[in-house]
RNA sequence: GGGCGAUUAGCUCAGUUGGUUAGAGCACACGCUUGAUAAGCGUGGGGUCCCGUGUUCAAGUCACGGAUCGCCCA
């Protein structure tokens, strides 16, 4: 009994048991940022890039996040993790593919937090390079944060020369792509209806507008003469003195009237008034009308809205005229079908308006007071107050006052004055869209869209878009650089001059701008063409699209860092943004580009959709249900993160949560397990020594390297087609089903327990899945690939410092072996028969681990049958049971254990023939044959002696 | 209000040109193992394919309408 303990345990230290230092865990948050370390201090991402030197260039251009924060939340990590698979994926495949980060800088959002921060400390006012001071020292302190955020993610690039919009060189370029535009002729100076404040005397941006409810306007129904019907409607005539109802609770508005806007869908009638004669209104309002003037019209001819077009009425305080058009704006929820179309007073009269070709004016000053355009009698009247009454008062006066009455509705106010603010055409910059639109669609389908949908979404975005309004009214970003004339007020905007004013930005930035006087921004005796020499200069600066949307130009084009071989600068291979860049960085990029080199920017374009928290609600604060990157890596670390990203179908909105992120760790766990396995169990091999060749592989071995060159082929499919999150679907299926379930499990035996030509052709399966494998995580799992790499097999080449050198692995094609993928079909399906019949057999507590069994299997099929038949000798390790006989026809069959019957074939389970060998653990009737081993079984015996004579 | 998109198991995804009983992995339950062990393996339960109407011999799949959610715009 003594003898026999001391045995065992004698011959359990003959196992070739797996061994190694690599952790079971992965511990993220505390190993990463030490990898993250020393990629950083090895300069690993500019040595990998050395290496492609040459090589053709994959050129991801980065859309700059922006600096409004020094947090980054989960959408923008999102962005740059997906970027940073694609780069990584891109060099493994031999590209030369630089990454250069970028931030965003200028705009009124960190405008708004400098002067917010101001607004606490006291109403002191700035100067303009006082603000642009602060907003700089802000920008600067958010983008160290951002980075190291970025940084913490994995995200390799090139950080230390990272693309910022308030670097003067970057400036300067921007400035020069504006002068091309210029002397391209697609920049002019327009009105353009825009909120504003009359207390703050200041254009407002949509994001400083607030809505107050139950606002009280005065509402007024206003008649207007018809002097003249379209052609379509002729037949009108006969009725005398038809007037067009409109509807506003702007009464100020009506001096800038310059038209009536209907609707060619509605059904629009002709109805006899008692009180006020012969009027025209759409049908469906005509009741609710009724009741406003207390009447009951009587309909006397209907008309379509299309109809009306071209017909026109008299403006109802001056000799003007004011023509009916046709637009889709126009609704039948109050007022009366007619729209009073006032473009210097609303965005959507100001773009029907300029659809008409229609005069823009705004007959109020900046304090919000009438101006002499509206008339002696209103001129200098508060337009939103005195204003409002003494138009009404007119309007009554000369009978086109048809009702008015308070209405409350939600109205928009300033946000800091709480003023109700007004629309106002003010003098604006352009850019001409329509001048070279068409160049731009043509452009945008030789793009390609991925997904495909995103091309018709910024088709039609292009293609119903009116002049981009490049001018903002700020002081924090790149001044427009324009000059006028203090003597007779020409504009001086041209190439020469903007080449000058570049200049001085790229050795000084665009602070010179503020700083210096309008001259010393000219070229040396600059004159106008009137002969004056003094100058005012433009105060309006770019809207920060401008800065981004010139990236292709000013980061693109001015590092030769970013060119390889044939493509040198513009346009990159891939633009990658969240979907609603369509409207933003993709078409302020394609528009600048296509204006000054007539083609796209990019070559391609991925769009990615909006995180959503798990039950698929947008994430806000108030909810609760905000998921911060930071803590999921501070708890899971980035890799988590990372699979997460590459878990999830991108091309529409995803979802994320505690329970996802803990699904995750577990198929992590899983993943690096796999990995695990693997490097412990070639601990020993040294691959210098293995000569085992392919066909002296055994079958379940040449079926794993099958499996491992389809599952390769798969993946390189998926990503080289961007969809990662089928990657994660077949790679975690291979991991646990194919590895895990199946391989791995068979081959414990032979690795622990079988000689060398038992063990060696396992480990060459292994040391191959680990060649091929690495590549393909490392994109996705960075940390993981680097982690395995410091602790790969002594005994297999590696010439390379860090898992970012590596680059994809090719397999031997002699793997793809048709033969034993069709053969091991049958012998899943029957290996699938034998498991179940043994799990009835151990639910009845008759058998604990399956090698305590012997498993008789009768197949119904002679094709089926013969396919096993060739594989006699591997299907009890297959099987992992002690014995395996293979019947093709039934015979009387008792004492069974279980069984399990089918159309397939019949399983019966049996005790193991023999004992159990304490080394093995197979039941054997080959025990105590071996003279120097008496109580192990021969195979163990012979590899036992084995290795004691190689030591 | 308009444009675009999404919706299949608790979760992430498959599901071909319409064609057997809608599939994987994870999670869950139960069990095995203790030689991958703060691991590993097996078996099993789980679905109103968002709803409705239509086309068809046949609809998760096609058409129309609607709901919910999201993005962009007004």
């Amino acid at each position: 009994m003594v003898d026999n303990k001391e045995n065992l345990i004698d011959y359990k230290s003959t196992l070739n048991l797996p061994q190694t230092d690599f952790p079971m865990k992965g511990d993220g948050p505390r190993r990463e940022p030490e990898i993250q370390q020393f990629w950083a201090e090895n300069k690993i991402y500019e040595k990998v890039l050395e290496k492609r030197l040459g090589a053709e260039r994959f050129l991801l251009h980065d859309g700059p996040p922006y600096l409004s924060s020094g947090n980054i939340h989960i959408g923008t990590a999102l962005n740059k993790i997906l970027k940073d698979i694609v780069v990584k994926y891109k060099t493994l495949q031999g590209f030369y593919s630089p990454y250069m980060p970028g931030f965003d800088c200028h705009g009124l959002p960190i405008e708004s937090a400098i002067s917010k921060e101001q607004k606490k400390d006291g109403n002191k006012t700035l100067s303009p390079l006082e603000i642009r001071n602060q907003c700089t020292e802000f920008v600067l302190k958010n983008k160290k944060l951002q980075e190291q955020k970025f940084r913490r993610l994995g995200v390799l690039g090139d950080w230390e020369h990272a693309y910022m919009t308030i670097d003067p060189k970057f400036e300067a370029a921007q400035l020069r792509l504006f002068g091309e535009m210029v002397d391209k002729g697609y920049i002019y100076r327009g009105l353009k209806p825009v909120f504003w404040c009359a207390s703050c005397q200041t254009a407002l941006a949509e994001a400083e507008v607030e809505y107050v409810e139950n606002y009280k306007s005065p509402s007024i129904y206003v008649a207007f003469k018809v002097v003249s019907l379209s052609e379509k409607a002729k037949n009108l005539t006969k009725y005398n003195d038809l007037r067009v109802v409109i509807w506003t609770t702007t009464p100020w508005t009506i001096p800038g009237n310059m038209a009536i806007c209907l609707n060619k869908d509605f059904e629009y009638v002709v109805v006899k008034s008692l009180k006020y004669g012969n009027l025209l209104l759409a049908k469906a309002l005509l009741n609710e009308f009724n009741k406003k003037i207390a009447d009951d019209c009587e309909i006397l001819e209907s008309i379509d809205g299309a109809n009306l077009e071209g017909t026109v009425c008299v403006h109802p305080l001056y000799q003007r005229e004011s023509p009916v058009i046709l637009g889709d704006h126009v609704t039948l929820e109050t007022g009366t079908g007619c729209v009073h179309t006032a473009p210097g007073h609303g965005l959507e009269d100001f773009a029907v308006g300029h659809k008409y070709g229609i005069k823009v004016i705004s007959p109020v000053d900046a304090k919000g007071l009438l101006t002499d355009a509206a008339g002696d009698d209103l001129k200098g009247l508060y337009a939103q107050k005195a204003g409002n009454q003494k138009v009404i008062e007119l309007l009554n006066n000369n009978g086109a006052l048809l009702c008015q009455e308070d209405y409350s509705h939600s109205y928009p106010h300033c946000w800091r004055s709480k003023t109700p603010i007004m629309f106002r055409a003010t003098e604006q910059w352009f850019c001409s869209v329509k001048d070279f639109r068409d160049k731009v669609l043509d452009e945008i389908k030789k793009v390609k869209w991925i997904p495909k949908i995103g091309e018709n979404r910024i088709y039609s975005m292009v293609e119903s878009r009116t002049d981009w309004c490049i001018s903002r009214q700020r002081v924090w970003g790149v001044p427009i650089p324009a000059f006028y004339c203090t003597a007779c007020g020409k504009e001086h905007l041209n190439k020469s001059v903007i080449e000058y004013v570049s200049k001085l930005v790229e050795n000084q930035g665009t602070n010179v701008w503020w700083e210096l006087e309008a001259e010393k921004l000219m070229p040396n005796g600059y004159k106008c063409s009137c002969g004056n020499t003094t100058f005012r200069k433009e105060t309006d600066i770019m809207d920060v699209w401008f800065d981004s949307g010139s990236t292709h130009y000013s980061v693109v084009d001015q590092n030769k860092s970013l060119f390889n071989k044939n493509n040198a600068g513009s346009p990159s291979e891939l633009y990658l943004e969240g979907s609603d860049q369509h409207r933003g960085w993709f078409q302020s990029s394609l528009l600048t580009s296509v204006a000054i080199n007539g083609k796209a920017p990019y070559k391609s374009v991925l769009t990615h959709g909006f995180v959503l928290d798990e039950n698929g609600r947008k994430m806000s604060k108030s909810l609760g249900n905000v998921v911060d990157p930071e803590k999921v890596i501070s708890e899971y670390g980035a890799d988590i993160l990372r699979l997460w990203v590459a878990s999830t179908d991108y091309s529409s909105d995803m979802r994320i949560g505690q329970n996802m992120i803990k699904q995750l760790a577990e198929v992590y766990r899983n993943l690096r397990n796999t990995l695990r396995f693997i490097l412990a169990n070639l601990d020993d091999y040294d691959e210098s020594k293995a000569s085992v060749s392919y066909d002296d592989l055994w079958a379940v071995d040449k079926f794993a390297l099958y499996r491992l060159l389809c599952v390769q082929e798969e993946i390189d499919k998926t990503f080289s087609n961007y969809e990662f999150y089928k990657f994660y679907q077949i790679l975690q299926n291979y991991c646990t089903t194919d590895l895990s379930g199946f391989y791995f499990d068979i081959v414990k035996d032979r690795l622990y327990t079988g000689g060398i030509r038992s063990r060696v052709p396992v480990q060459i399966v292994l040391s191959e899945h680990l060649k091929s494998l690495l590549p393909i995580m490392l994109p996705v799992l960075p940390h993981l690939a680097e982690d395995v790499c410091r602790h790969y097999p002594k005994g297999i080449h590696k010439e390379f410092e860090s898992a970012l050198f590596f680059e994809s692995y090719k397999l031997n094609t002699t793997y793809l072996n048709n033969e034993i993928s069709i053969d091991f079909k049958s012998i899943l399906q029957i290996k699938e028969n034998v498991f179940k019949a043994l799990e009835i057999a151990r639910a009845e507590k008759k058998i604990g681990k399956s090698l305590e069994a012997r498993v008789l299997i009768v197949i119904k099929s002679k094709l089926m049958f013969d396919v096993l038949a060739k594989y006699k000798n591997e299907l009890s390790t297959i099987c992992i049971v002690s014995q395996v006989q293979i019947l093709d026809k039934q015979i009387l069959i008792k004492d069974f254990l279980s069984s399990l019957l089918n159309e397939i074939c019949d399983v019966y389970v049996f005790n193991a023939d023999g004992s159990k060998c304490p080394r093995c653990w197979k039941h054997s009737t080959e025990i105590g044959i071996h003279k120097q081993h008496p109580i192990i079984c021969l195979p163990c015996a012979e590899a036992v002696e084995e290795s004691r004579a190689i030591a």
